[in-house]
DNA sequence: GCCTGTAATTGATTTAAGTCATGTTTTTTT
DNA sequence: AAAAAAACATGACTTAAATCAATTACAGGC
């Protein structure tokens, strides 16, 4: 035996149970008891760089993916070569879903950092839902989350103005990062303000120009991709919602 | 016994391996002996009238539906009373996706006109799947499938002019009256111009002088809601996609 | 049949946000 | 460390589409 401890790597992988975003990922509302089960089957490929693509459009879909650190956007890509970027996946959240529908991907998924995912099977999903009713359940409330996402993002590009999409964008990222247990009103941006302004449906120049007027507004204060929140309330105004009366 | 039959209504209730929207509709791609399965717990509730909710917002979600005929509307509210329709359902296509993240609705679904949907409920849903895998598989095709549509309507609104938006609803139409063996040249708008503008995120008047501008260039003809499609290939190239070459 | 309210059209004007242009800062490469 | 390349910011100008305003055309109710 020599003088160092051998080290399996396969120790490395993080177990769902002991993973401190089973709250927001697959196992939320599963069991304790039929976690392994899930263990099992969920695979960690090794991690994505920035750039990599986790899956690209037209490809076959082989898995369902949840994001253990870093961030990846996904976006559609149309005809005539535009893109929209659909969706920034922090950890614990879900991406894949669009290659349900006829067994291949419709979006492009790309890591904006130095990222890991985890992998679930979608030839073991099948026959794990059927042996654990909690995933399935699971799996429709992941896909209904899905959905409400993206008609918020309707609602966004189809009524806001710039001001008021950009503040509801901020407010979504602090939610997020809250139920992460981070800070809510201090993180950095992980994408260019060119993949905000996708995102929004606007021009760079008009995120920029925003940025400037929130931060002379004292509703936050930027720095570069650093942002920290003055102000939230103002921000809820701004997109419309009621303020809580105390 | 009376001189007339008597006509037990239970009769009336079609049955899903009877029915001509089958390929588009739940059975899809399952097994002809398993479809008197999904009939049995198929049920058709009384038709809806324009303007009936099949369900509200913030209701609990007790089933998923089929349109059988007419058309409905599904739209999301924001905190500050802003509405933006996210999609309007033909027959044999899906709704009620939007109840499965909490299991309350976070749409509100109208009739457009006089309308019949299949209820399929939830509960049953649940042990049906478990019995009958095809079924299952369909389940997930059907939320892919929501979950694309609602892409595209992301690119739509994020990345199109109006012109390029309102060419694209049309060719949607089309393809869908295709799919349903109806004249995909020839049909009649079910919604009045406030929904389309409100769908494709315009004002009324930006559809109507986009219809005559359509109008007056040939590439369609309108008659209040009767539209007809003249040269489809135009509303092709305006979207951007690439014509086919001979 | 004739009202009456809703839906749709059309024109004039305004504006939010895009585009273009240029400069600055930051990051990456050599 | 210098050079090159991204990324970001800001100002000037333009424009697509919104808003405002005024008709016109239906469709449903009586």
């Amino acid at each position: 035996m020599s003088k160092f401890k051998e080290i399996n790597i396969d120790h490395l992988k993080l177990s769902c149970s002991e993973c401190n975003l089973r709250e927001l990922c697959f196992p939320h509302g599963m069991k304790e008891e039929d976690l392994s089960n899930l263990d099992a089957v969920v695979d960690q490929p090794k991690p994505l760089h920035k750039n990599d693509f986790l899956y690209h459009d037209g490809e076959k879909t082989v898995a369902i993916y949840a994001v253990r650190s870093g961030c990846v956007k996904t976006m559609t890509e149309s005809a005539n070569g535009d893109e929209q970027i659909v969706g920034f996946h922090l950890p614990g959240e879900l991406l894949g879903l669009d290659g349900f529908a006829d067994g291949s991907h419709t979006c492009n998924a790309i890591a904006l950092e130095t990222s890991s995912v985890c992998e679930l099977p979608l030839d073991q999903l099948e026959s794990l839902c059927h042996r654990l009713p909690g995933l399935q359940k699971q799996m429709r409330r992941i896909m209904g989350k899905e959905v409400n996402n993206d008609h918020k993002l309707l609602l966004l590009l189809g009524k806001m103005t710039a001001e008021e999409r950009l503040a509801s964008f901020l407010l979504s990222l602090s939610a997020r990062m809250e139920e992460r247990h981070w800070k809510e009103n201090e993180f950095n941006l992980t994408m260019p303000r060119q993949d905000i302004a996708n995102y929004l449906g606007m021009a760079v120049e008009t995120v920029s120009r925003l940025f400037a007027t929130f931060q002379s507004e004292k509703i936050i204060d930027v720095d570069r991709r650093h942002i920290t929140i003055l102000d939230i309330q103002r921000l809820k105004t701004i997109v419309g919602e009621c303020e809580t009366p105390k």
